[in-house]
DNA sequence: TCCAGTTGTGTTATGCTATAACGTATGGCA
DNA sequence: TGCCATACGTTATAGCATAACACAACTGGA
């Protein structure tokens, strides 16, 4: 779905970036693992110091309402600005968005109240236009 | 620090929400579970069974990005609307402010995608005003 | 009164998520 | 060559959350 090319992924962070861009939808690290036993992984921390570095790269994004992990839907685009996820609680659909607004208004809240953010995270959880109407 | 009080508390949800609210700041289940032992709590289950409750009531949030827990600063009053988070990484201290504009925003991503949302994290973790004056 | 349904509780065991600590291998560079 | 930084592999452990079972207390109706 996505660019899989970046500069000099070394072997594992290439695998595991090529196991969450083929999956449907959100992979936790030890549906990772599994996903690449038989490409000789066999520990956790092979796949988590992996994703450490392409969420390093912005290649990958945790979700951290559902202790997750997916490809970035638009690599090189939105560089490091904050990002909203939309994530279907049925079928684990995904879908990322940035809206300068939102950003700007949490942006000032901070700078009101002299708070020097690191990292935001906004997940809105439920379900995706196909899954809701299957819903009862 | 909040108001403590609340129809028909379980003794293991008043205990809960009381250990909390004396923290200084967001506990997990475990440190809860720690605090309540001389009250004869002795496993895990015990003090989520009384989380889901009190989440239930809109009496205490879970910060999703940390995996922790915290007493509601405004009970009764929130009501159920979306509530953003900063979270100190240093010291621990979490504020909870509502947006009605990114409130708004994030509604309108939601119905222009016919997403039907059912639950929405919004947190900044970074430095509070304190502890970014003491940062190098 | 008795029964059934609901909610809270206690306990044991288990599963899922993430990291610590160790050693090894490789490549760039003074 | 010696040094440093980075990646890798493995074992063990820490931290977060739930399944499954059994029992107690309350509630509302037959
Ligand atoms: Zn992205
Ligand atoms: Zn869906
Ligand atoms: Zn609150
Ligand atoms: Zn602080």
């Amino acid at each position: 779905m996505t660019a899989l090319s970046h500069p000099d992924l070394t072997r594992n962070q290439a695998l595991v970036l090529k196991a969450l861009d083929s999956a449907e939808g959100p992979l936790g690290a030890y549906a990772i693992l599994d996903a690449l036993r038989d490409k000789g992984f066999r520990a956790p921390l092979q796949v988590y110091r992996a994703l450490d570095k392409l969420l390093e790269f912005g290649l990958v994004h945790r979700l951290e309402s559902i202790n997750a992990f997916v490809a970035c839907a638009h690599p090189e685009c939105h560089a490091h600005s904050t990002i909203a996820f939309a994530i279907c609680e049925k079928c684990g659909k995904v879908s990322e968005f940035g809206d300068k607004e939102v950003e700007g208004r949490l942006e000032s809240w901070a700078r009101a109240h002299n708070f020097k953010a690191s990292k935001t995270t906004i997940e809105i959880r439920g379900r995706c236009e196909k899954c809701a109407e299957e819903a009862a």
